[in-house]
DNA sequence: TTGAAAGCGCTAACAC
DNA sequence: GTGTTAGCGCTTTCAA
């Protein structure tokens, strides 16, 4: 144990190939009933002898309900059979059984997060907020990544309706009719957040990010820009980007101006495709006076092209992203952004999941962050 | 339904409230067994009418077993009948429950994920890696996050445990005596990630932060430094920083050198806590030449500091940072600094924790990236 | 205040 | 190839 292995002995097979060789030794013991059932707990090394309930009950010298009712502290018990039981569960180093507790109660502890990707930070910004509440309510939170594709969320709600959670978050109003069903039908609790700009299941928290688009242009409008480009990430995958922009042209629209020049990027929005995207914009349209970006990673990305190449900011050039990150913050000008509520979001859906209030949109607001950059 | 609400229409009161409720609810049903099985259905609006197994098969014709077999697609059963359960599940809307499942199977799909912190992009990073091969195998992550805090970890492992889950992937290598003989005597497969200095439990899978330490400190002298200063965050709480200060010092010492002055912040490490920080340190020790800093956010907030107030950068102060953050790699300057496998941790923990290999010590190694920073 | 009994919905062994 | 049977380890009822 504990012999320092080197990379080159990890082989890098199929990750199913354990769990098969252990179903195919497990098939492999037969006899009667008992025999096969002792065969089972030896057949694999790390199968726990696993304290049960009724371990600590025998332990203690009181009935399986009773220890229930004692860890629970539910229901009724005198002080000697507490002090017994816990006695018992100290000895026995017994630990619960909630696959178990849920089955026999109904009433899981689980709450599913389905989220599109990690490599944004504003979705473990999201994941903070719904940890705190959950923990502190004794719940747990199942994550569950889409990378962006509708029928790998499909996929993944599937799955995690199999667990019974108490509840789902799910990021984003939009999903494939099929998931929408499996939602509905499902009885459990859902909140989709991030966006409530579209019909909602059950719960919705977020924000508008058509407004968070508009507000970012009126903004610029109103700083007196006037030759508008855009530099974004994918909107066919990330629609809530699609939808600030869709904001965003509106107002220009509105105020008699329009988007001179979009770089879009087919790939997830990075600080690399930001900065690389600019460099592009501009060569192609040296005019252009400010740049809106469809987040943060992508205009700080957008301002470190502007200082590497020593592009006045925001005299020559503004910048504007969406989310407030903090690296934007500090930055040498602080970034002009819109801040956005994720922990919030994150709070707010998880304390709405494990409620029975009726269904409802929670517009939770964002804030416009002046910044240098405009 | 869907009636846009207002922020202020959420009652800001404890989370519990509403769980309390329903089980307050809960309990005022009385009555015979039967009557009391209704009522419990009915009091909470949102108890799903649960197709079961059963249902599937009474449909389908066939026995419950079958349709089980059919579902895992294993063991032996007609094609025609594979034909009558599957349209079975479909006319339904069956989704299978692995509550029950791997209570009967006593093989859980659940693997518990125990890190400090959300803040921090590296851990994200872990969990995209566990999340990429766990979902490939079919399982799903449970997370917990423990703020850094011993107690914490231990309660969360605790609770963890209680989901009697196929592994756990735990950053770090400290963890409270309890913690230690709860997994222990799990009888749970256990991965420790992100460090290798130290004795683990079961399987270690990281890189040798001392190490990370000692290589930034010799490359630092080896492009001619000599007058090193520290910028960190608190050192207390994440230990592995403080090895890689260690580490850090031993080379310079090793090199006849020493760490002329440290500036040490007591909260999480973020790109203020590292622009103050190096504001801070070099107001006191104008003579430092080369600052290490405990990561890439606090090494990134240093940066700005030194672009906003004109300071030369590498050749009046050198930065060193640790991780390789994307945004450190498309700054004007890419800083200089480790990359450390954050993602690869995550796939090779979540693959060994599902497998039947004995215990071992994986080092992932790490790579300096020269930059442009020092 | 306590224990016996009946499930929760599924899997696995085994006989057919 | 398929159904029956016996649990998995708890919670909840209900009678004592």
């Amino acid at each position: 144990m504990n012999v320092p292995d080197l990379v080159g002995s990890l082989a890098c097979g199929d990750n199913r190939s354990a769990a098969a060789l252990n179903l195919a030794n497990w098939r492999r013991f037969e006899g009667t009933n008992l025999a096969a059932r002792r065969s089972r707990k030896s057949s694999r090394k790390r199968d726990k002898p696993s304290v049960t309930l009724e371990a600590v009950a025998r332990k203690a010298g009181v009935g399986a309900s009773t220890v229930s009712r004692v860890l629970r502290k539910q229901g009724s018990f005198s002080p000697r059979t507490r002090d017994k039981v816990v006695a018992a569960v100290e000895k026995l180093g017994y630990v619960p059984n909630n696959i178990a507790g849920t089955l026999a109660s109904t009433r899981s502890q689980l709450v599913g997060v389905v989220i599109p990707s990690l490599t944004n930070i504003v979705f473990p910004d999201l994941l903070r907020g719904v940890h705190k509440t959950l923990d502190a309510a004794g719940y747990k939170s199942v994550i569950g990544v889409t990378e962006y594709d509708p029928s790998q969320e499909e996929l993944m709600i599937e799955s995690m309706l199999a667990w019974r959670p108490a509840g789902l978050i799910i990021a984003g109003l939009e999903h494939t009719n099929r998931a929408r069903t499996m939602l509905k039908n499902s009885g459990v609790r859902v909140v989709e957040v991030f966006d409530i700009d579209g019909k909602g299941i059950d719960f919705v928290v977020g924000f508008s990010n058509l407004a968070v688009g508009r507000t970012s242009a009126q903004f610029l409008v109103s700083r007196g820009y006037r030759h508008f480009g855009y530099v974004g990430h994918n909107i066919e995958m990330d629609l809530r980007a699609g939808k600030r922009l869709s904001g965003f042209k509106l107002a220009l629209q509105a105020a008699g101006l329009s988007l001179q020049d979009q770089e879009l990027v087919a790939r997830p929005s990075s600080v690399e495709e930001g900065r690389n995207g600019l460099a592009r914009l501009l060569a192609r349209n040296p005019a252009i006076d400010a740049v809106y970006f469809s987040n943060d990673d992508m205009a700080i990305g957008g301002y470190f092209h502007c200082l590497a190449n020593a592009i006045a900011v925001p005299d020559r050039l503004a910048l504007f992203g969406c989310n407030g990150l903090e690296v934007a913050r500090f930055a040498p000008q602080p970034l002009s952004t819109i801040r956005t509520p994720r922990f919030l979001m994150g709070e707010t859906g998880a304390r709405l999941v494990l409620t029975d209030e009726p269904s409802k949109v929670v517009d939770l607001g964002f804030e416009l962050i002046e910044g240098a950059t405009a």
